[in-house]
Formats: C-alpha cells, sequence, structure tokens
DNA sequence: CTGAAAGCGCTTACAG
DNA sequence: CTGAAAGCGCTTACAG
C-alpha cells in the first residue's frame, strides 16, 4: 500500500512551493501565475495520481462540499429519484456533490449524522423535528426546505403541489362527462402521507368546486378489495363515475377490478392515474395518467441551495410554475374509442 | 449566528479537559473513567448542541466514516433502492454511514468525487473503468465490487445473478407446459445492460438445456410494436408460446398486444414477468412474476464492506445462497383457471 | 483524571 | 513565484 500523495509530494516533484500547488490545484485565478506552472503542476499531481484529502480541505475551509438529501420513507414511483437526479445534476456545476442518505431512518438522529457528514447544506423534503432542527442550527448547517407535502402550520415549498395533480384528475374526468367522481388510493406502507394528501385534496377540491361531496377510500392493493369499493360505490346508481387513482398502478387495479364488477372502462366507469408510469401506455385499456414536470422542480430547488451557500445565482429569471399535464387514453375516453 | 461548539467548550463547561471529553464522546471503554464524569459530559455536550466535525474527525483519524454506493446508470423498477437502503441499515450498525451518489455520472471523473468526499469505502455496483480504478487506489479507498452483472473477464460479484432470474422464468414455463420459448424485453434507456444481459441467459440456458433455439427480441415500448413481434413468434406454429418478460410491465405488454392479436392469455401465450411488483398482482389476467431475495444479498455486501474495512466480523456463519422464487399467477395457469 | 503537545493535510496571508 | 508559518477541530500518547 503506497502512502497517499500529498501537495507535498507533488510540489517536490515539480520544483515549486507548496502555496503555489495549492494555488493550481485549486484553479484561483486571482493569483498570479505562468500558464506554464499551472500546466506543469497539473501534469506532476496527474502523474502522482493525486487526490487530495477532502477532510483537510473541508476542515480547512470550515464547510463541506456535501449537499446532503434527506428523504422521508417515501417509495414514490421512481418520480423523487428523477428529481433527485436533476438536483445533482444542476447543483454539480457549482462543484458540490450530491448525496442521498441511505439507511435506517434519520429522524432523531440528525446530530449524529452531521457528525459524520461535512455537510455543506441540507435539503430536507418534510418538515425536520425540533431535536433535528436543533441539531442542524448547532452544527451551522443551512438547509434547504424542498417540502413536497403540506404540514400544518408549514406549507410546502416546492412548485408542484399535490393539489395541483388532483385537479388535473378532476378537470380531465369532469372533461370528459364524467358527473360522478371519487377517490382511490391503494395502502402503501411507505407512502401514507402522499395518499392522505392526495385524498384530502379531493375532497378540498371537490367542495370547492361546489361538487357533491364525492367518495374515496384507500384499500389494501389487491383487486378483490378494489372490486368491493367500487361495487359499493357503482350499486346505488348507474350514472357513469370517474375515479382519480393514487397512481397508474391503482388505476391498472381499478380497470381491473370493474371487469371483475362487470363494469365497462370506460363507458361506465373512468379511470385516470398519476406519474405516466410505463405500464399507462402498455395496460389495455390504456390508463389515462397525470405527469407533471420534475425537470422545473429541480431547477428550482438547486437555485435555493446555491442562495443558502451565498452562491448569488444571478439568474433572478422567473421559473416557469411546475406544469401538471394530462395525458389522455383509453380509460377516460368516453366519447372515442380506443386511446 | 452562534460560533459552532467545540470539544474545548464542552470541557470548559463541563470542567474538564479536552481529553477527557473526547474518550467520552468517543465512548473509549478502554480509558478509565467514572460514570459520573461520563454522564455529566455527554450532558454538558447534549445540553450545548455539541455536534463535531466531521471533517477533524476524518483528518485525524485518517479515514472518512463513509461508505459510497456507486450506481451505474441504471433505473431498475427500485429494487435496487431496496438493496441500498437494506445495505445501508445493515452497515449503520458498524458506525459507518452509507450515502449514496446523486449526479451527473461520475464514470471517469471519481478521482474528483473522492477530493470531496472522506470515503471509508467506495461499493461499486459494475467494474470501474481503469483511469476511476487508478484514482480509487490512489486515493487509499478500499472498494467492494458488488458487481451484478457479467462482464468480459470480471463475472459478477453478488449472490444473485440474472441467469439465475431468467432460469426460474423458463423452469416455471417448461413445468407449465409451454414447449416453445421465447424472451421479450423493452427498450430501456438507462438498462440496456440488464436487458441484454437477460437475454444473452435466456439463450444460454435455452442451449445448456438442449432446447430449440427460442426467439428472443428487444422491442420499444407500445402495444403495437409488441404485437408486431408476437404475431411473427406465433403465425408459423399453433403450439403454445411461453414468454419470459424482462419485468413485469413488459409482461403487462406482453397481456395487451396478446389481446390485438387474438391470442388467449395463458392458453395461447404464457407470460411470466420479473420483480414481482403490485401490478402483477393488480394485472388481469395476473401476471406470474420472479420475486428474489434482496436482503440476504445486502447482508452478503455489508459483510464484505466490514471485511474491507478491517472490522473482520466473526460471522462466518454461510449466507443463505440468494434464493430465487417463483410467483405463479394466471398468466402462466394453462391447466387451472384465475389466479 | 489533567495539561500540554503533536499532528492529520490542507489553504492562505505574509514577508521576501 | 518561494518559504515559513498559522490554524481549521480533533484524537491520542505522554508525563504528571
Amino acid at each position: 500500500m503506497t502512502r497517499s500523495v500529498r501537495t507535498a509530494d507533488v510540489a517536490r516533484e515539480a520544483g515549486v512551493s507548496r502555496a503555489t500547488v495549492s494555488y493550481v490545484l485549486n484553479d484561483r485565478r486571482d493569483v498570479r501565475l505562468s500558464e506554464t506552472t499551472r500546466d506543469h503542476v497539473l501534469d506532476v499531481a496527474r502523474r502522482l495520481g493525486y487526490v487530495g484529502s477532502p477532510a483537510a480541505r473541508a476542515l480547512r475551509s470550515g464547510r463541506g462540499d456535501m449537499v446532503l438529501l434527506l428523504l422521508p420513507e417515501w417509495d414514490v414511483a421512481g418520480q423523487i429519484a428523477l428529481l433527485l437526479e436533476e438536483i445533482g445534476r444542476l447543483v454539480s456545476q457549482h462543484g458540490l456533490v450530491c448525496l442521498r442518505y441511505e439507511g435506517p431512518h434519520w429522524r432523531g438522529s440528525l446530530d449524529r449524522l452531521l457528525a459524520r457528514i461535512p455537510a455543506a447544506c441540507v435539503v430536507s423534503f418534510d418538515p425536520l423535528g425540533t431535536h433535528d432542527s436543533q441539531a442542524l442550527r448547532s452544527s451551522g448547517v443551512p438547509e434547504v426546505p424542498a417540502w413536497l407535502l403540506n404540514h400544518p402550520g408549514q406549507p410546502h415549498t416546492t412548485a408542484i403541489d399535490q393539489e395541483a395533480i388532483v385537479e388535473a384528475q378532476i378537470d380531465h374526468l369532469l372533461q370528459q362527462r364524467y358527473k360522478r367522481l371519487a377517490y382511490l388510493a391503494v395502502e402503501e406502507p411507505r407512502g401514507q402521507e402522499f395518499t392522505q394528501a392526495r385524498v384530502g385534496a379531493f375532497h378540498d377540491i371537490c367542495r370547492a368546486r361546489g361538487l357533491s361531496r364525492g367518495p374515496s377510500a384507500v384499500v389494501t392493493s389487491d383487486v378483490e378489495s378494489i372490486a368491493a369499493i367500487l361495487h359499493s360505490w357503482t350499486s346505488s346508481s348507474a350514472e357513469p363515475l370517474g375515479v382519480a387513482a393514487w397512481n397508474d398502478t391503482t388505476a391498472l387495479g381499478i380497470v381491473s377490478a370493474a371487469g371483475v364488477c362487470g363494469l365497462e372502462v370506460p363507458h361506465h366507469i373512468g379511470v385516470v392515474g398519476a406519474d405516466d408510469t410505463m405500464l399507462a401506455s402498455l395496460a389495455r385499456p390504456s390508463i389515462s395518467s397525470v405527469r407533471f414536470n420534475l425537470a422545473s422542480e429541480a431547477k428550482g430547488i438547486a437555485a435555493r441551495i446555491s442562495a443558502a451557500l451565498g452562491q448569488g445565482t444571478d439568474e433572478t429569471e422567473m421559473l416557469p410554475s411546475a406544469f401538471v399535464e394530462i395525458v389522455p387514453r383509453a380509460s377516460t375516453a368516453k366519447t372515442t374509442m380506443d386511446g
């Protein structure tokens, strides 16, 4: 095991001082150095396989380079994964590196986490508890709240909100002439807060629109349970029912259950999913879904990370408000056939 | 902004020396200290909101606490996510923290990454390129290879292999009396290596079993493309076809396409997916699938991380060989009905 | 237990 | 450009 290469080694080998090596490696343009020297030092560093000590760097500069992503225990269809990746891409342009914590849940032990990770900032996707907030404050690491859901007294701080998604579903169902509406989610041990937020949004929007209060349910993820609830919703009236589903998988379950109940999709029952996953287009009937723009969301969060680190991005350009879009398919096409 | 609390502050406040504080905070049981002192120091540290500097700690100890997970650009149905989380859970028991890199791809620039992250070790899920290998060696950070796929001259180093999954699919189809077999995947920009590995495994296994060479294809993810290929596979013979699918979503597409072609599932065509996702049970007909045991895989990887860090877990207990299991459902139930 | 000290590897002012 | 130095916050051997 060769001893790892330090700036002193590079300096000796290149025939310059440690100071010069440091200036070159950090690309300090404010320091006057000839291009020849810069190239030479970089060359030597590369040849020697110099890597640098992140710990020393962080200790000296008083701040880490790492953006720590603190995720709640969610498992939401890979949408979040795309969001995180995009944030990472944007943030890396500022020389920072995005890391996502993996492991037992961190709630209540953020102090221990921060004692091990030289973080430049922390991105929270849910409000922190008081103990964790306290730990964060003590550590001096800034927090960037990217809260996706509303909490009592703490509204979401992201562009896309759950209401907008449910609203798009409702609008679409109404437009397709479904006059009775319902909301259905399947139980997700890891996504309860999300499903509850959507159910709540459904009722709020119905009320705001002056629609008759539509039913909603969260059931176990088997076709029989879904069929039972569909049956209870449709037995009282022959009026077609439009169901907004928690996600595309739930929507598929509704389509299957409709078959069990002898209900035709989209004639007797319309279904619109969410996330616009591959399965929505591969199912038959194909499933209408809601797609949202995560790239713009990521851009907003990345901008706030920069701001928190005092790297004021001069991009005062207004971000396009998050767009939520319906992808209409056969499962709600009451008038036309197929999709 | 209050200056952050250091060991010196805790020492002064507690009326002890910095050395004592350090011993207490690191729970150094080999140092003789009264329980009274320990409790007192911990109390003061908590009251002051001491957090500690990960950078200083890492610099001093010469090694970071962080296990860096380096993922290829895969997007494989959340299975990997579960694996990583389980690894994190196990590794945290040794006081390490698992972090997953998020951002633009790191290939070829591992050196820059290592210069920012005080890693204890790196877990690679795919072989590193020569430049990255070199960087890792220079940095002195150990690598734990957790390669899921076979590469030329570099076989997979995990318990579950792709062959085993495809083999389970084939076995199941044969057992269900499908005599003609085929393999179908949909194009996944982020999962090409995986689909190719599965296709390769399919052919290898067919050959090894002396089965007539079954056809395979990788098509775009729309029902029409799948229907076209199914048509070409079934037009020449009336013998039922058993199709092993890349994943459950693909399997759903096959079921849909079979409908388009006028082929009955499971009578004319049997389909078995992979990953055993929720959609497999919610589709109608329900879809047979392959489930694998990620927990045991994670255990193996965690053990190798410990070993790499010299924390020889004395658990020489043999790990249960990774189990891969068929979940039979209606899509392959030629004899019985439903599922 | 204390107290003084070294040293991890780096960055950065400073005098030349 | 150099060279000597300080100092980031910690751990740890050492003499008392």
